[in-house]
DNA sequence: ATATGGTTTAACCGAATGGTCAAAAGTAGA
DNA sequence: TCTACTTTTGACCATTCGGTTAAACCATAT
């Protein structure tokens, strides 16, 4: 692949990326990815075949960014607690960057299920919770969450994380009426939710 | 307006209100919308002058449906902690039965903002804000929640409610796979979100 | 019966859309 | 410079889409 052909497919990705993003699959055109990377639209055709692939490409890496911001947790060597606080900091940061990522993914894989199936077949979600059980075990006890309750936590953490930029739309005009800042609410919301978790979780032992 | 005209008009608004929900507004199609109401594509400009019209038409209605469920934990004279047991049974419940419900206002308000700030105009979330600083002065005190933070906990209760459903796509996909059932999951939700609610409060006070 | 006025339809229209193709332009080796 | 190959383009195509129109249909009142 030489360096022009790098060039012109990443030029073409990165357009891509920002239009689907911006106007959902169905919304975005062709001719509108074309104009937006300068060039012209027999050459999307070129380097990916159709619309679809196109968006495909554009959907898969979209959605591995989101996911992979999920796995540093489980490289720290932290209690549970610390881990809760530096999710919430580094995944409301990350999402700051990228705050439409959401609404995408979310949109998209309810309009095609099918899309994300084949991508969660690379993670085991069983593995997962393995990991979290032996690192902090102890904790897990002390806190009774037993595997049922699992999922009600990790969603209820990604709910909380997640939900201000998937209805960023509702929230911002919300707050606007009510002369609050929706940046300011996002960084009070780093150590809030952290703490309303924590508490949660502790409130919840079986001592 | 006579019956027939009624039944027609209902008709189309139904079916439209299925289709946009099922492939949204830049998916679906008018002439889906026709099919499935039995009636001839020139019917739905008769009732409505256009595409636009048809689904600002839908949208509408369904926000306010969807907002409408948040307001009757304002008539319960009873305390923020039944309160929002209440409302997490109800709002849960309500969510079961329209499981479409979120995916769709959320995608369109971030894709249309505009949509929904005329929207937003007849509610008044200072006055929301006074009416349940009112009814539990002494609870918000005790829990320490001042005005900033009324933001964080109610888009957390939100957050918790909705995400599963706005989310619903990938986590039938994750249930799937780790051998889970998704309706079970909603129902332990209703009384698990309550509880982690209400112990995140209590660990919250000034005592 | 017939005129009136709202309702419904079949046929049609222009614009937009995803996609194709042959040729032009550019690149690199012999 | 000639040749072989890839990249890029403008023109074009078939189809789809939202929307229009004139006529048919139908109930009701006179």
């Amino acid at each position: 692949m030489t360096d022009i052909e790098k060039q012109t497919e990443e030029r073409i990705f990165e357009s891509a990326t920002e239009i689907f993003i911006e106007k959902g699959m169905d919304g975005a055109r062709m001719q509108d990815i074309a104009d937006h990377a300068g060039i012209n639209k027999a050459l999307l055709h070129y380097y990916y075949r159709s619309k679809e692939h196109l968006f495909e490409a554009v959907f898969e890496k979209m959605a591995a960014v989101m996911f992979s911001r999920f796995s540093p947790v489980f490289d720290e060597k932290t209690s549970l607690e610390d881990k809760i606080r530096f999710f919430f900091r580094e995944h409301i940061s990350f999402l700051q960057k990228n705050p439409r990522l959401p609404a995408f993914i979310l949109n998209e894989v309810n309009r095609n299920p099918a899309r994300i199936k084949k991508l969660i077949q690379r993670y085991n979600i069983n593995e997962f919770w393995n990991t979290l059980e032996s690192q902090h075990h102890d904790e897990l006890i002390r806190y009774n969450i037993r595997r049922e309750k699992m999922a009600q936590l990790m969603t209820s953490i990604a709910a909380i994380s997640i939900f201000p930029f998937a209805a960023r739309g509702i929230m911002e005009v919300l707050f606007e009426k009510s002369g609050q800042d929706f940046n300011d609410y996002l960084e009070q919301r780093k150590d809030f939710a952290a703490e309303f978790v924590i508490r949660a979780l502790k409130g919840s032992g079986t001592e």
